[in-house]
DNA sequence: GAGTGGATTTCGCAT
DNA sequence: ATGCGAAGTCCACTC
């Protein structure tokens, strides 16, 4: 029951029938689905067993093994793809296909006792993914425009290092304050201000004028704003999201300029 | 091209084939598989776009939703179970299928143009999970690996016998203390340091020696500190995981070695 | 319901 | 190699 150029669908095929789709899959790096009835054992960082069960197993083309429950976003058991040596054989009936790497050294050992259906395929995608909003992201928006902080902000330099780690941004307001900007992308908590914290100390010690330190975040835990004002820092609500509008919009820009030129 | 009671598998189908299918998977909670050309958008806690190409999507009976490129452990875009509201309709010989929640509030959006398979069926799945790494793992892991505790220390006995009941783990720090070693898997609460404390009592009678009591546990419950501290005892973190990969990796890595060669 | 910490975290990137 | 930090982290547990 195949079709296609590369595409092989077993439906309720027999254990030797799955052993040989699969041991050709693997060789030749395709893409491999498997949905039946089996159960896994795990060795490695830890041990897990988990009792027989319908699943669906993935063994993509990098190696990397996929263990889906019915229920769940993430996998029950995996094997992160890179240098995983597959070992794949019939055992009375039942089809055990073992995976193992060594770096760090772990083993995940699923034996199939029944099998609905297994599918196999070359799987081609080049398209492109590309992600806006990370914390980088919203670094890269306040440089951009800096006005995303407050009017008048320059921005000098960037993960500058300091004593306890790296600030975000670095920079002066419109009346020559140094600033310390921290940027966290979601809810800052108490660490976050520890951190800008430690941060501004670090530059008090070194530059001998009056600092402002931001934290900007989407938003501040509970009790987070009374320890700001007692470490005197400030706080600017800036959204993730506005950040990846200005990226957009600046590269599309950007490359206006350039193709302007 | 179906089979089994709840099985259904579509081969290069048609777009509306496929809508009917998926409808009917969602509508009955199936697990549903396409594996086709498509692209897929993501708004919420940030954005992402994938350019068309070859995927593997999967929304399971609890409304996950998975979209897997050919490579990488992790998928590319994804949905947590739960409250996800499901929206699958053909536009143009297109199926787009929209998964959307409200907290927090996202959308991802998938868009096939060329489907080569499409599953759908009931795992029937009420198989236990366990992740195994016991007290006395953690134990074991302790007496092969005694840095796991704190550089220097050398393990006497275990399990020895004293007038409340057991130590966990009795041996010397690099100073020639006593140390004695009461392990805990979970949160250790008020209870285990009580156990611990009733342990140090009882050697301090017999030996007349300085003692040192350490609580090895992943975490301590809110007010343990204090009484840790009352009682002059001390605490080491220390995750049974870790001790799990401490007792299976030589196994694990012989194994390697076998499957390597 | 929010905050806090762990994960077989994974995945970068810097040292 | 190692270590530190981010993630659309997710998840479970505490408060």
């Amino acid at each position: 029951m195949s079709s296609s150029k590369s595409l092989t669908v077993l439906v309720d095929p027999r254990i030797n029938e799955v052993e040989d789709a699969a041991k050709e899959a693997i060789s030749h790096s395709k893409t491999l689905l498997i949905i039946g009835r089996c159960w896994v054992d795990y060795h490695g960082r830890a041990k897990s067993k988990l009792e027989p069960g319908e699943r669906i197993l993935i063994i993509k083309s990098d190696g990397s093994l996929l263990v889906h429950r019915s229920v769940g976003y993430e996998p029950v058991n995996w094997m992160p793809g890179g240098n995983v040596i597959f070992n794949v054989q019939e055992r009375g009936n039942r089809l055990e296909i073992r995976a193992v790497r060594q770096k760090p050294p772990e083993t995940v050992t699923i034996i199939f006792d029944k099998i609905q259906t297994c599918t196999s395929l070359v799987l081609s995608d080049s398209g492109e993914f590309s992600l806006y909003a990370s914390e980088e992201d919203m670094q890269r928006a306040i440089l951009i425009k800096p006005d995303l902080l407050e009017e008048g902000f320059r921005p000098i330099t960037y993960e500058k290092k300091v004593e306890p780690g790296f600030v975000d941004v670095y920079g002066e307001d419109r009346n020559g304050k140094f600033v310390v900007v921290e940027i966290k992308r979601k809810t800052a908590g108490k660490e976050a201000v520890f951190q800008l914290g430690r941060y501004i100390d670090a530059v008090r010690t070194k530059a001998n004028r009056e600092i402002r330190g931001i934290l900007v975040a989407p938003s501040i835990a509970k009790g987070v704003q009374r320890t700001l004002v007692t470490l005197g820092l400030e706080y600017k609500q800036l959204d993730p999201r506005k950040c990846a509008d200005v990226l957009t919009r600046s590269a599309t820009k950007r490359l206006a300029e350039f193709f302007g030129q």
